[in-house]
RNA sequence: GGAGGGUUGGCCGAGCGGUUGAAGGCACCGGUCUUGAAAACCGGCAACGGGGAGACCCGUUCGUGAGUUCGAAUCUCACACCCUCCGCCA
């Protein structure tokens, strides 16, 4: 969440920096709450140290065998006003958390204004996509020709948007996730984590608002479990609640698992497929960093992730999200587009933000040892190096032949022990 | 599922219902000593919120939430989590 310092001192700032996304902040509704929580907090203390110093004396004549009553009549009642204050400034400061945890983070000054994805601003292109002498087709056809992606046996396990891959594809697909693994750990210095594939709902509003995003995630009946949508959510959540040292930073972490979500604002996109499913895999990588490092290590991961479509020769571009097209809790994101020639378009395979310290503040995840004598939020980053299915789906496309074989990316071809072309069996 | 034990500061760990934000240790920071380092010794060192130009002052926090009390880390109840043993199990 935003930093309500900053709200207190420039709330001017944060109004203008909001209104870039589209957002309103109601003024009113805050002044309010803050103007509110000021009077009642002031009486409570007040009340509270009154209390206190009566109990001292109290303290002081009993251990001295002293006569108290004179001392306890005046702290007659006074418990129980206590008590009523404070539970009145409790459920304001309730109301007041309930409100800021709402509010979006403020997207960096370079970042452009834009009401939409129309508005993202390409800032990176990479390689030429091919040019086929034969007719193209997409994933789906391809898939199915080679026996080796079935959406209709899925359809009857789960439903719509799950998939079933058999043979070739169903390797190339693990092969894909050990390849970002080896990748990531060997080259770009991150450490690679095994993670729970269910969090708590704190965890999950760690990350991201809960009370405004509840139902993108699948929860477990009765439990206060959901599963993550991202291995975002468990491993940002390595640090929550904990003060790390300055010397401690950076952790960098790599994390392969599955992304369960419910899609429930999708209905009727993409739902031809393997680009949009409930459930998916994802190479995470993520950054825990000093705060004046951030935008460098924000321009690294985008990197690493940039990397792994290099090294598979999947043409790509890097697009800036423009304001409006910004998730809620970061505060600039580049999103990497892959080249699909089944839809003759670029579409997204990663999304590399940086967080700034609207995570880390929702989790109270902070060091100390900086320049600064007290400790102070770290920064958070993270991005898909890659999502392991729309991966799976560009290298199909990108590798077609014209007998419906699909050419194996050289760097894949020891992870697919020796096969370079993936045919019918 | 059954039976016990536990949860205190960055970490470990003590704590008769009363000047306890909390002994002691470790870690960390500064100093003495030393050619330098280590050791030893001396000193410092919680977080968060509010107020103040500032030195400071006030408040909150001992898993969470209720309760008893003039007063709770300490007593009572509920819940959560962790550990051990038994059962079940990949």
């Amino acid at each position: 969440m935003l930093d309500i310092q900053l709200l207190r001192k420039d709330l001017p700032a944060v109004v203008a920096g909001l209104a870039r996304r589209g957002v309103t902040f109601d003024e009113a509704a805050f002044r309010a709450l803050e103007d509110e929580r000021k009077v009642l907090q002031t009486r409570t203390e007040e009340l509270q140290a009154k209390r206190n110093a009566l109990n001292k004396q109290v303290g002081m004549l009993k251990s001295k065998g002293e006569d108290a009553s004179e001392v306890l009549a005046q702290a007659g009642g006074l418990g129980d006003e206590v008590k009523a204050n404070e539970a009145a400034l409790a459920a304001l400061q309730e109301r007041l958390n309930a409100f800021l945890r709402v509010i979006p983070n403020i997207p960096r000054p370079e970042v452009a204004a834009g009401a939409s994805s129309d508005d993202n601003v390409e800032v990176r292109r990479w390689g030429e996509p091919r040019a086929f002498d034969f007719p193209v087709k997409d994933h789906v056809d391809l898939g199915a020709a080679l026996g080796g992606l079935d959406f209709d046996t899925a359809a009857k396990l789960s439903g719509a948007r799950f998939s079933v891959l058999r043979g070739g594809v169903a390797r190339l697909h693990r092969a894909l996730a050990q390849f970002m693994l080896d990748v990531h750990t060997r080259e770009h210095g991150y450490t690679e984590v095994y993670v729970p594939y269910m969090v708590t709902g704190e965890c999950a509003d760690g990350v991201s608002s809960l009370a405004k995003f509840r139902d993108d995630l699948f929860k477990l009946e009765g439990r206060d479990l959901y599963l993550i949508p991202t291995a975002e959510y468990p491993v940002t959540n390595f640090v929550r609640d904990t003060l790390l040292e300055a010397k401690d930073l950076p952790l960098k972490f790599v994390c392969h698992s599955p992304c369960f979500r419910s899609e429930a604002g999708s209905y009727g996109k993409d739902t031809r497929g393997m680009i949009r499913q409930h459930q998916f895999d994802k190479v995470e990588i993520l950054q825990v960093v000093h705060p004046e490092k951030s935008a460098e290590a924000h321009e690294a991961l985008t990197g690493h992730a940039q990397a792994i479509l290099e090294r598979l020769g999947l043409p790509y571009r890097t697009m800036m999200l423009c304001t409006g097209d910004l998730g809620f809790s970061s505060a600039k994101t580049y999103d990497l587009e892959v080249w699909l020639p089944g839809q003759q378009a670029y579409r997204e395979i990663s999304s590399c933000s940086n967080f700034e310290a609207f995570q880390a503040r929702r989790m109270q995840a902070r060091f100390k040892g900086g320049d600064k004598g007290r400790p102070e939020p770290v920064h958070t980053l993270n991005g898909s190096g890659l999502a392991v299915g729309r991966t799976l789906v560009a290298v199909l496309e990108n590798g077609q032949q014209a007998d419906g074989s699909v050419t194996v990316p050289p760097a894949l071809v020891p992870y697919m022990g020796g096969v370079e072309r993936i045919a019918r069996a």
